[in-house]
DNA sequence: TGAACAATTGAATATATATTCAATTGTTCA
DNA sequence: TGAACAATTGAATATATATTCAATTGTTCA
């Protein structure tokens, strides 16, 4: 199956969404919510990230559609549901893990 | 299957391989050398990239080990062999194109 | 209502990254 | 050998990005 040469577009779609797990934060906030849902709160604590830096990461990967919030009173749960996501997130820690 | 918290070390990994992939024109010259094989110059002409580009970002592909190189002659041919690299790459094309 | 807390936002800043340009290196072949 | 071409390299530069800080918004509950 032949995957030909991906036009400019296509490609900035495809870079985008790599470039979702592309930092480090990212990256353990994935790890962090995939167990399960996180507050910003908590994973600002668990992680030693800023509120605020969670926050525009949040920001950032709920545009991209990597993951859902849902406010439970003052608190907002942020979860990844997509398991195409978690799959494709989950096949990157593994290469690494080898 | 869990996936605990990733330390910074193991997220930092996972975050440079992701970032392997995070670049229109690197998407785009994957997507050219998974066909067949390409040297500088037809990546150049192909993606319209200067070869001065595509070269730097050789380097870095062939540092993370997501490319090969071979010489022939004057030419560099570069390809990706790792069939877990392939299909994680791949498996970020076909979630752009739904 | 207003105090307390969680989360978000925007601006500022520091850092990382992609690209270009010019010079250099590697290879072939007449 | 040296001309011709492919590829690489390093420095310069422009752009993107992550983080911090301070201010603001949203929610609860006494």
């Amino acid at each position: 199956m032949n995957i030909l040469i991906l036009d400019e577009h296509t490609a900035a779609h495809v870079a985008e969404l790599f470039r979702s797990f592309s930092d480090t934060s990212r990256v353990r906030i994935l790890s962090a919510i995939l167990g399960k849902e996180q507050n910003v709160t908590g994973l600002s604590q668990q992680l030693g990230i800023t509120e605020s830096a969670v926050s525009h990461h949040m920001r950032g990967l709920r545009q991209m559609r990597i993951v859902q919030a849902r406010r439970d009173g003052k608190e907002v749960y942020y979860s990844v549901v997509d398991p195409h996501i978690i799959e494709l997130f989950e096949q990157g820690v593994r290469h690494v893990q080898e």
